[in-house]
DNA sequence: CTTACAGTGAACCACATGGTTCACTATCAA
DNA sequence: TTGATAGTGAACCATGTGGTTCACTGTAAG
């Protein structure tokens, strides 16, 4: 459970970066070498190297080396825990938005209530 | 469009800090003041201050002062955007992953024929 | 009025991040 | 063998991050 939350850390730190979302999306359409990539997004081999070990650590790509080139591509992880933490916490959030709502209708009525009252 | 990938980039990342998360987790519960968070997670008011800041940077976590305390409570922005980000690329997972199965299968198919044809 | 309390801002610290260059290794191709 | 190509690692740089302390303001309460 420990490991859980620093998951969480690692990945969404991975995905907070816009060149790191782009090479997912990228590896969505089909593999591509470290050269690829660093070309598609304007950056010297080396710094694409970095996202790719960043992506690599957070379980998002996987990566083989054959020859001299270096394949990447989606990994195993599926982004499951992420999108289930966000999915509870948006129900966290309806939950306490449909309690707003309901106290809005709620003052709605007792307005209605007392202005009837009033009028008697 | 351009503000769409900066706001990923700030939401993610203010979700990437386990304390952050935990600020949240909190705030579903209940309204809290900055002093309450700062106990609560063993940090200085100073601290906490950050914390709520960027929460509140990222629209997750609105606040109000009134007198001298700062009451925070979860805020408008509901992680829709983060949400589809992370069930698209689910998508793309899977369709990467199902082709690979469906080769696979078809390799699985190819061996067996092979196999019946050597036979014969 | 005085004291305590909640928050704020500036300054500081150690460390992480996103990027570069440069020197190097290993592999492919002529 | 010679050269070009793909990647790697170390070092460096500017900036950001997560946290602190300290000095301060404004508000509540005796």
């Amino acid at each position: 459970m420990v490991h859980y939350q620093a998951r969480l850390d690692t990945t969404f730190a991975a995905l907070s970066d816009v060149t790191r979302r782009g090479v997912l999306e990228q590896l969505g359409g089909s593999d591509a070498s470290i050269s690829d990539l660093a070309q598609r997004f304007h950056m010297t081999l080396t710094g694409m190297k970095k996202h790719v070990s960043i992506l690599e650590q957070a379980g998002l790509v996987s990566t083989e080396k054959v020859g001299r080139v270096r394949t990447c591509k989606l990994g195993q992880r599926r982004l499951e825990e992420e999108a289930a933490w966000i999915e509870q916490h948006r129900q966290l959030w309806s939950a306490r938005f449909d309690a707003l709502d309901e106290l809005v209708e709620h003052l709605k009525r007792k307005e209605k209530a007392d202005a009837q009252r009033k009028r008697r």
